[in-house]
DNA sequence: TGATCGATATATCGAGCCGATAGATTGAGG
DNA sequence: CCTCAATCTATCGGCTCGATATATCGATCA
């Protein structure tokens, strides 16, 4: 889960590790708070398989991104090597994603699991999908919230104790799972819009004057 | 947390493992779905700190809760415990709460943690608490929500790119937020109502003819 | 100058949780 | 009698989180 936010991320920009961290909680809100727990692992493991690179290892912000003309540069450079060689550089290392992570990304994208925050982060990665994908993503996640609808009002059937915060935890749930299947429907309903839109982009058939 | 699930529902009645699973299932619905690979060794920890203590080891439900009078008895007894030489007992061990674990219980109710599923799993043992105890975790979690209103309305403000579908994601999560707030307004009002009711039974100072 | 403080940045550790799986018993039906 | 599905306890590997360690950077103030 958190390789599929991380690659999502790394396609719009290369970053390193802190500033990944920082957008995943920007673009993903309450989602998935990534912790450096999980991040930096997570990163390790990635690169290892060979879906990130390290793109850059950054010294310090004041390095300028061209060599400057003139003699203080030889001087600057030379305090930078002593300062390296004494403290210890920053060691930033900017990860990329290479052309086997954006296969990867694909994958993760169509693998099954669909629960709330896995739907949620797919979904802020809608962009990177062709619209087939997107449609298969969303039906199937109302399939999901259907199916834990028809669970839940088979449970209260049987239900025996009534206790009123129970019933009221219940019912609460099933309407924000409606609002939930709606809210896709719309979704659905648009993203279908623009798939007609596209097909009549393609082959106007229809005799135009 | 699934301490304070098993807690909860151990004080409802003694169960054994797999009960307990199903009485989660059917209580708690789709939030916390506990695993096996939980569940045991959540029970271990809590056997081992004293919450909850094994009750009875039944090894077939043919067994009658009393024994019975009359000459049956003892070859019956001599029977089963030949199977159990065997074929091994069934070993089903019956799980009760402690009252340190209804001191645990307790501390879990009031401990801060707070999140979707927390909540759900507090509210749906509610009838444990008393008012004061009730009214404080409904405020408390109307202040998460509220302070998570603002943290992504924030985020709102300072987005850069302007993606439909991340667009759509924020926009559902912020009206789903303002909904829960709603229903937790609503829970803290019938609250305070009936703590009024309770107070009016307790001291009626007011004239009455 | 230097002293301190909060933000930046990488990384690891223990413990908890989950999904998959093993291994065994029991009851129903063929 | 045999097989199959359900019941039941239990463990394993892998992932995630919160806490923590370590170190640098930039700003503020004396």
């Amino acid at each position: 889960m958190v390789e599929l936010a991380i690659l999502g991320i790394l396609k719009e920009a290369d970053l390193h590790g802190y500033e990944l961290k920082k957008h995943l909680r920007s673009v993903l809100g309450p989602l998935s708070n990534v912790s450096f727990g999980s991040l930096y692992p997570a990163l390790k493991r990635l690169e290892r398989q060979g879906a990130v690179a390290v793109v850059a290892v950054d010294d310090g912000p004041a390095r300028p991104a061209m060599p400057l003309t003139g003699s203080l540069t030889g001087e600057a450079a030379a305090f930078r090597a002593r300062r390296r060689a004494t403290r210890g550089p920053r060691n930033k290392k900017v990860y990329g994603i290479t052309p086997l992570g954006e296969a990867r990304l694909g994958e993760l994208m169509a693998n099954p699991a669909d629960d709330e925050r896995s739907f949620g982060m797919k979904l802020a990665f809608f962009r990177w999908c062709d619209r087939p994908t997107r449609l298969s993503l969303l039906e199937r996640r109302r399939a999901n919230l259907r199916q834990r609808l028809e669970e839940t009002r088979r449970a209260v059937a049987a239900q025996e104790g009534d206790d009123p915060y129970v019933r009221a935890l219940i019912e609460h749930d099933t309407e924000s799972t409606i609002r939930d299947i709606d809210w896709i429907d719309r979704l659905i309903a648009s993203e279908q819009e623009q798939l007609a839109g596209d097909d009549r982009d393609k082959e106007p058939t229809g005799g135009h004057p």
